[in-house]
DNA sequence: CGGATTTGACCTGCGC
DNA sequence: GCGCAGGTCAAATCCG
């Protein structure tokens, strides 16, 4: 089914899913000796080219240039049934002091998001401001831990593709260099912080891009649409490790249309969502480390 | 009516 | 210091 070579991390994988489904990943680093984040990226059909910095990196995705994202081990996946693609890049530990992320990095301190949320009545005092005061509520010198950050592209035509959680969203933005814009949207349960932000390639713009930040601290709602729920339940991952877990969501979401509503539409794939097992054999060791 | 979305304003960090 | 761009807030609006 694979093969793997970690020596320069070169991986590859396809998996049929009942002789139908063709799932294939392709994850390589760029160089072997640079322990940067950066230094892993995706391979497959968006780049032909040697990627060095992040504005390649960034170019390669169709990320407006200033977007840079920092993308880590990279899977590259596609889905032949429909056609719909799905490349991944993750980000399990981002080192960057990129600022415009900063946000990023707000989840981890602040167990709940709230402190985003209620910067006036916030301790700091600075209430001065009518609207909305520190509303980062960084205080000023603390470095803010950033979250894993996974991100794909997935060839779609709807922009927010349906991964099992329900999501709340609270900003878009238009992005330089790009017609489209971005949305940001944050989990709804209560004390989760993963946010995620939606944005299309402006090189193909049937390519979405999505980037998750953080973890789910909660499992999948369970109003939410029966089998993929099922398929979801951390029972199913006892330690919901962060990237498998989202790789799940690869696997399903590009399935699962723009369904806020609940009600299931699922394309017949999804009643061939892999199970783990498969999923051990599709996604790189790394991919599958649990927690301690 | 409550929850979700929209949207303009605001904040922050970075580069020049 | 200023301008820019990304990210977030929150009031207004929409919608079921």
């Amino acid at each position: 089914m694979s093969d793997q070579e970690f020596g320069d991390f070169y991986y590859h994988a396809s998996t049929t899913f009942n002789n139908e489904h063709h799932v294939e990943s392709d994850m390589f680093r760029v160089s072997s000796a640079d322990h940067h984040p950066s230094s892993y990226m995706s391979f497959t059909g968006c780049l032909q080219t040697s990627i060095d910095d992040y504005g390649s990196l960034e170019k390669a995705f169709g990320l407006s240039p200033s977007s840079s994202e920092v993308f880590s081990p990279t899977i590259n996946q596609q889905v032949g049934s429909n056609g719909s693609e799905v490349m991944a890049a993750i980000t399990p530990n981002p080192s960057i002091s990129s600022s415009s992320n900063e946000a990023a990095g707000d989840c981890e301190e602040d167990s709940d998001n709230n402190k985003n949320k209620q910067p006036k009545e916030s301790d700091d005092g600075d209430k001065e401001s009518p609207k909305k005061g520190n509303k980062a509520g960084k205080r000023k010198g603390e470095r803010k831990q950033k979250e894993p950050r996974f991100a794909f592209m997935t060839k779609s035509e709807v922009d927010h593709l349906e991964d099992g959680y329900r999501w709340r969203k609270y900003g878009q933005k238009a992005v330089k260099n790009s017609p489209f814009p971005r949305s940001y949207y944050r989990c709804t349960t209560q004390k989760c912080t993963v946010k995620k932000r939606v944005e299309r390639s402006y090189q193909d713009p049937s390519t979405v891009i999505t980037t998750y930040e953080g973890q789910h601290n909660h499992p999948l709602p369970t109003t939410l649409r029966g089998n993929v729920a099922a398929l979801l339940q951390p029972s199913m991952f006892p330690t919901t490790s962060f990237p498998h877990e989202l790789f799940m969501q690869m696997a399903a979401s590009p399935h699962m249309i723009n369904n806020q509503a609940g009600e299931e539409k699922f394309s017949p794939f999804q009643h061939q969502v892999p199970d783990y097992g498969l999923l051990q054999d599709m996604v790189p060791s790394v991919f599958l480390k649990h927690e301690p």
